[in-house]
RNA sequence: GCGCCCGUAGCUCAGCUGGAUAGAGCGUCUGGCUAUGAACCAGAAGGCCGGGAGUUCGAAUCUCUCCGGGCGCACCA
């Protein structure tokens, strides 16, 4: 990048702005109604966690966390720190001939310090530094005293402290679910009556490839449903909720896929099995299909390749190798759904990649959107709370929207272009107000005061402008009406006010006015 | 990460096989317009042709490379 330091937006970000932001905001106030009014509550939760959390949450297997997450060491603090400040700061190697025996407790200290923090996770270290740290560990063990070795051993010790990274190892989130279970067990939650339910929104960060629809800073919506109970009916409400809003929404075209993925007990046993059948095929499979026999057999159902959809047809299901726990809780999700009217496909190769899911998957996919055209996806994840230290007994579910895409489909909807509301009023301000004259300005700040008040979007000139220059402005901001204010209005204690859309103009006190612009308003809102 | 395509005023684009001070429409600003916007007329501002390197007498145009974007793959909510 080299615009002559003119700044720009970092690669794969961008900003929101108006009128788009309007749609945003409309998106986002139907989700927090339509999950208000399922019982759920809104979750803020921060932006960056410890890396360790996603990696253990999300896999450290998969792609997201080991290359796309944005990751960074936090600067050092507390004792640990000082100490390794008054280590570097020791002087080169001549300087240090003389008293180097001096300098041994410093590093047996800094040592000490750095196990103890290692230990309470404070500092995580890659498996580079780990090599470095048992080198540093290993010299310090066997240091001795005799010349000229044990300054070279000193020096060496002081050069790892100076580059052992000994911050906390701190990554931006990549996606919500692991921060909401991390703070459910972190807050007690398992304490409230019933199954908490929780959402969310905010943008998430991942390192990738910027495509339409696909940012590294994107945004997403979704809710989280965590608890003792896994019934079937909490899987088939939250679909529900997911379509419910969906609908508020006015989006077209969007599908529901389901499936069920099993449970430690059968999952395990459907892969091995689509392994060893995949083995078999092998010869027949592309690259990256053949390659996914080791890393994840279950993402072979999901090829795009088209001479490989006729052997995926024939690969084993594993609705049909469901134990029959999972069988019959999938079957009884169908059923609920069935009673909540609620239209799906079942997808036997909808499959997720992140490691925690099991049992019910389901996804949601919209028009508009080319190869990426999922707008949600979610699933139950009963061993998450347990596998991040919570409650064995935990179930948990959710589903996360992409809110950009769903924005984008809304849009090749036609969304943006009537964007209604008081809040999101693109079409311009209600009240235009033309003031001429210094006393007519003293009259109009107060009157923009009063119309405010009362909710009216009001436009008001910070400088004089000639009487032509300033319609001609509400013309351009697209005002509903110019209110205008010289010294004949002033005299009369009226002012003048002229609907833009038709010219027609008339003169009305001040109580006359404000009926007149509800009455305005009512109408325009039809 | 891999492959293909793209990059000229704020926006949408023109610029013939390399040829002189790079154009248009829209938008912006100013004036025609001393109490009436949209229409119309006149004018102005706004570009190192994404950056850098190279080929050439000469590059927006050809080559390389970097940056940014789009599409597909991979990966994935």
């Amino acid at each position: 990048m080299s615009d002559r330091g003119k700044f720009q937006a970092i690669k794969g970000v961008r900003d929101i702005l108006p009128p788009e932001s309007a749609l945003w905001n409309r998106v986002e106030q139907a989700g927090r109604e339509v999950f208000g009014t399922f019982g759920f509550a809104e979750i803020r939760l921060p932006i960056f966690e410890h890396t360790e959390l996603f990696a253990r949450a999300v896999g450290g297997e998969t792609d997201i966390v080991s290359k796309e997450m944005y990751t960074f060491v936090d600067r050092p603090s507390g004792e640990l720190a000082i100490q390794r400040e008054s280590i570097i700061e020791i002087p080169g190697f001549a300087a240090v001939k003389a008293k180097s025996e001096g300098y041994r407790p410093d590093f047996q200290r800094y040592q000490a310090l750095l196990r103890k923090a290692i230990e309470l996770g404070e500092v995580s270290v890659d498996q580079n530094t780990e090599r470095q740290i048992a080198l540093f560990d290993e010299i310090l063990d066997s240091m001795n005293a005799t010349e000229p070795a044990f300054h070279i051993q000193l020096l060496t010790l002081r050069e790892f402290v100076r580059t052992i990274p000994i911050g906390e190892n701190l990554s931006l989130r990549p996606e919500a679910t692991a921060s909401v279970v991390r703070a459910y067990i972190q807050h007690g939650m398992q304490v409230q009556p019933g199954n908490v339910k929780l959402y969310y929104m905010g943008p998430m960060f991942r390192r990738e490839r910027p495509q339409k629809g696909r940012y590294r800073q994107f945004y997403q919506i979704g809710a989280e449903v965590l608890g003792p109970s896994d019934a079937p009916g909490i899987d088939a409400e939250v679909i529900e909720m997911l379509m419910a809003f969906f609908d508020r929404v006015k989006l077209k075209g969007a599908s529901l896929s389901i499936n069920s993925i099993g449970c430690k007990q059968c999952r395990p046993a459907y892969v091995e099995k689509l392994r060893a059948e995949l083995e078999k095929l092998r010869e027949q499979l592309g690259a990256d299909s053949q390659r996914r026999i080791e890393t994840n057999p279950l993402r072979v159902l999901d090829s795009k390749l088209e001479h490989e959809q006729a052997i995926i047809e024939k690969l084993p299901r594993i609705a049909e190798n469901l134990c029959s726990e999972c069988s019959a809780h999938y079957g009884e999700v169908k059923r609920q759904l069935g009673l909540r009217g609620i239209a799906y496909q079942e997808n036997w190769r909808l499959v997720r990649g992140l490691d925690y899911y099991m049992r019910t998957t389901f996804e949601i996919t919209a028009t508009g959107l080319g190869s990426q055209n999922a707008v949600c996806g979610g699933g139950r994840y009963d061993g998450l709370v347990e596998m991040l230290g919570g409650q064995a007994t935990t179930k948990g579910i959710g589903f996360a929207i992409g809110t950009d895409r769903l924005i984008l489909s809304l849009q090749e909807q036609g969304a943006g272009e009537t964007p209604g509301g008081a809040a999101g009023r693109a079409g311009g301000p209600d009240v235009y107000l033309a003031w001429f004259g210094a006393a007519a300005q003293t009259a109009a700040i107060g009157l923009a005061r009063r119309l405010r008040e009362a909710g009216f979007v009001v436009e008001l000139p910070a400088a004089e402008m000639k009487f032509g220059k300033s319609l001609g402005l509400a013309d351009r901001l697209k005002a509903r009406h110019a209110v205008i204010l010289g010294d004949n209005e002033l005299a009369a204690g009226v002012v003048a006010v002229k609907r833009l859309a038709d010219g027609s103009q008339q003169k009305l006190g001040e109580l006359e006015l404000f009926s007149y612009l509800r009455a305005e308003r009512a109408a325009g809102e039809e």
